[in-house]
DNA sequence: AACTGTGAAAACTTTCACAGCC
DNA sequence: GGCTGTGAAAGTTTTCACAGTT
């Protein structure tokens, strides 16, 4: 076993499982894979390709069994366990995601928040205490923080991102408009909403439109 | 011209853009192909093909001019001129992009929002009015909105774009955790703050495993 | 009949490597 | 010597198409 899954496929995966947990709710049984394409923007061979490079898990002539896929894609993408999650910056940005539901619904649960101003340091928001920034290696120790997000200000993002892959955080995701780079083997994702602005920019300015989705 | 360029070189030339604008204000008259490499996660000859795709802007055994890429990227990527952006859903996540200076900063000026809740609407927030969901067609229409921002609660996301398609946007990058498909010919993108996070648990769940076996 | 699992082919993207220029 | 521009090669991802299973 043991091949390398592409960034694609674990965003499909992600998506897949979406869609199961809806069908789950809604007590489905079955799916096939074309179902499972039709609604994430997948095909249907992509939809058994990604799934067949972790095992067989469907049943021919049937589908897939919601339930069964639904807990077989929860392991593979390590979503048994609830993520101890850290927030670096409680900025504007930073505070829509502390009272941002989803992240505990879906398995991430932010059990610390830091910052520098000192109006917003003891306060507690959403259920958190923020912590001085300089307690950051401490408390994300004390938490057992094993993921960070990181919306600071671009400037201090890098900085922040170093001295968090010191403290043993074990992944990092990047809101602050700045490339950061894997830190040592710390793994980072960055979102910019500007980045996805432009990239649709792009396409209104004339580039070709027949691709995006 | 007109290849059809990848959605990856075109996000490419966002962080390309980004760094000289940075180099510009620092006063770089020339930029080589692997100083943009090194700082965009990028490799030189990755970044010499993507401008390569639009144009030959560099000069042989010399770089390229920082001032006259910058602004050929910007025309390339349609930001030479503000686009008028609306914003669907005013909730923690709509309030927080729109009070997300560097929107309007990169380009983007959020001149209209809409949400459903009764004392949201009639409210100035940032400095832009909440119109109810209602007016979405006319507001979209007289505020001349080019591309939208949808951060409504999931069930209501595909709705919102089909109306929001109707009334003309150009455009539409989705917050909402639901896979929204192109509307017609109006293309879309999802950003998933959760979908990041699973990629990431992917990795230190093991999807890791990097070269082993 | 319906649908999965998968090799093989096609399409696409990245990297290499070097001619040409400053 | 340093650097771009670019065909060709290598690598990766997606699609095809069909044997096999229920």
């Amino acid at each position: 076993m043991s091949v390398r899954i592409s960034d694609s496929t674990v965003r499909r995966l992600s998506l897949y499982l979406r869609m199961l947990r809806d069908l789950r709710r809604q007590g489905a049984e079955l799916v096939s894979s074309r179902e499972l394409a039709e609604r994430t923007g997948a095909t249907s061979a992509q939809v058994r390709k990604d799934l067949s490079l972790f095992g067989s898990f469907g049943k021919r002539g049937r589908g897939y069994a919601v339930g069964d896929l639904t807990t077989t894609l929860e392991d593979i993408l390590g979503l048994s366990h609830t993520w101890r999650v850290g927030l670096v910056g409680v900025g504007k940005i930073g505070a829509a995601l502390l009272g941002y539901r989803d992240l505990a619904r879906r398995g991430f649960e932010v059990v610390a928040a830091f910052d520098v101003e000192p109006d917003k340091i003891g306060r507690e928001m959403f259920g958190v205490r923020v912590a001085p920034l300089a307690d950051l290696a401490r408390v994300v120790r004390e938490e057992r923080v094993e993921i960070a997000i990181v919306a600071t200000p671009p400037e201090a993002a890098a900085d922040v991102a170093e001295r968090l892959a010191a403290a043993g955080v074990g992944a990092i995701l990047n809101f602050a408009p700045t490339e950061i780079h894997r830190v040592g083997d710390v793994p980072v994702r960055t979102v910019d909403v500007v980045l996805e602005l432009e990239g649709l920019s792009y396409l209104l300015a004339g580039g070709r439109r027949d691709d995006v989705d």
